[in-house]
DNA sequence: CTGTTAGCGCTTTCAT
DNA sequence: ATGAAAGCGCTAACAG
């Protein structure tokens, strides 16, 4: 492990880039004719794109984007701005998008912004000054300004991993109140009267909002109610979430049954479960939502809800294409999720 | 989880964005002006400068990104090129690179090329094309062409991940033969001698090629060596890696002792070993590569090697700026690892 | 089918 | 300290 001393290296060779021109010089032709057999081969005649291609590979041609942005207003680029990289939650999603836009010669920009709606303002803006065509965010609540922004330069949009159930912005997901719904009904027809939440901190996180919201409903709904000592908000690790969970244990009248906003709060409460040598699902039966590897691999494996975030990824990037090429599309998409019941679950045992 | 039928939303309303000329008019200033106050606002009156800034505040201007890139030759835009953003592998350090870049006020545009050398040419060009300034891609081994094209258009990168040992490309990292290499013998001196390996496609892949070497190394020191049915060869997959492992399983004389390139391949395996009854440390010693998460949590915990990808991330993101900037740098870096020893490994049991 | 021409919005001399 | 003017490399009319 030898620490390298600092090495200079020769400054950046001088763009050697050639351009259009160069390209038409050496095919004979004019530069017109090279834009066309890039942008409308069929409009050139047959011998003639030979000539163009074959100089554009002779000189390693690649047009420069940002005169063709300049000049075309469109610079086939789309932001990807998601909440963060880590725990590869929103990984499915963009690589999805990345495949779609690929294959259609867009580029994605992928961007995080650490569940800091400030940050992603800051970010889209930067991305629009960038030439951005496009964007596709996550979750439905943004700052305002961040919606002026993207309207007032004409950017088209969509919102992801949610619906906008007042239909004002074009978004592409699945219900998630319906979601910790359905999963704590389970929960409840297992036997279980006393629940635990852990959450990421609701600000700014709509996800994390609905998905505490569709828990409170079904609870409301059997006649129960969810305590507040046995709510737990924090940041989404598993440190955190081990912390958070340790406090639900040390509670006089524990509960049984405890739901985590997504998979990592779930898998960090597993972790103080096994510490305090609390048994899953004897004890306590905990879930989780996004079915991640992390959850899937656990001991006992964690029951989840798998939520259709790779066709959620697919869809958002065809209908911003769409968008861009003024064709028609699905502005709206719910998508259906699926309980996957495992090994973290089962019916409280009677004390 | 009702479908939505076909929507039209209106066509993105057409650039209402203002430009440096509408400032300067409502500011009473030349463009010039405008531009001087946003880059180089030392040279410009204080008063004017509050005048230009209310003006843009006003307007809501933000530069037009094509435009200044096609003048002044550069994007303030660094791409990341990584092989994936399954299971969170690379998620540290292209955040770490993105904080970095963010302060300084560069935008990070992160790709993925799913461990394929053409796919990461293609999408470099087209990134090159888009005017990105500098790259930053993972691993040493590459298309020639690749260094080909970035030599050719003047951009800057950064090999990371690993330490080019001909100090041909600049590069930043640790030494992953090293790593298994010190494993490896911390398994032969826990008492193992037959060895299984659990490894991503070496093909374009100099981290799973040196890790293997480093493996081999290592037994070959002690005078033990890796048989050929021992060795599994898969896609970095949970699902890949525990049918691989399903083989090593099922061999007449079973590994006492099984590395795998990383954590997702261990993990892999253990689920393998779950599924079939085997015991993990007692009947078979696991260990990954990376500290993941996945790993951590697992039961029992998977011994790793804790790789240095968050500094990394951060060094790699200083350098290519500083190179952008002109000035002094080290161009390679080797940066520590550390061995994580949990409960997935112990003494090989007697028979 | 192909060439000519005129900018896109900005930064950068060169004056003043 | 500020303005005028000249393009950066490309594509979109418009001719031919």
């Amino acid at each position: 492990m030898s620490a390298t001393p600092t090495e200079q290296v020769t400054a950046p060779s001088r763009d050697k880039r050639s351009s259009a021109k160069d390209v038409a010089r050496l095919a004979g032709v004019s530069t017109a004719t090279v834009s066309r057999v890039i942008n409308n081969p069929e409009q050139v005649d047959a011998e003639t794109q030979r000539l163009v291609r074959e100089a554009v590979t002779k000189l390693r041609y690649v047009p420069h984007g940002a005169a063709r942005a300049l000049r075309s207003h469109r610079s086939r680029m789309v932001g990807a701005v998601v909440p963060s990289f880590e725990y590869a939650l929103y990984a499915r999603t963009t690589s999805a998008m990345q495949a779609v836009l690929d294959a259609e010669g867009y580029s994605m920009v992928l961007a995080e912004h650490h569940y800091d709606l400030a940050a992603e303002l800051r970010i889209t803006k930067q991305l629009v000054g960038h030439g951005v065509d496009a964007f596709v965010f996550v979750g439905l609540h943004h700052d305002p300004a961040l919606f002026a922004l993207l309207e007032n330069y004409g950017r088209p949009y969509v919102l992801t991993w949610g619906v906008d159930p007042m239909r004002q912005h074009p978004s592409i997901g699945f219900d998630n109140r319906a979601a910790t719904f359905a999963m704590t009904q389970h929960l409840i027809g297992l036997g279980h009267r006393r629940f635990g939440l852990l959450s990421a901190p609701t600000e700014g996180n709509d996800r994390a909002t609905e998905r505490g919201a569709g828990m409170r409903a079904a609870l409301a709904q059997a006649g129960l109610a969810l305590a507040d000592e046995c709510v737990q908000y924090g940041p989404i690790s598993l440190a955190a979430s081990a912390a958070m969970m340790r406090k639900l244990l040390a509670l006089e009248h524990r509960p049984t049954a405890v739901v985590g906003t997504n998979d990592v709060f779930a898998v960090g409460g597993m972790i103080a479960c096994r510490e305090a040598g609390v048994r899953i699902p004897e004890d306590i039966s905990i879930t989780g939502v996004d079915n991640t590897d992390l959850g899937a691999t656990q001991t006992p494996a964690l029951t989840s809800i798998r939520t259709p975030i790779v066709e959620v990824g697919r869809a958002a990037a065809e209908q911003v294409i769409a968008r861009l090429e003024g064709k028609e599309h699905a502005a709206f998409q719910t998508l259906p999720f699926e309980l996957v019941l495992r090994g973290s679950t089962a019916e409280p045992q009677k004390n």
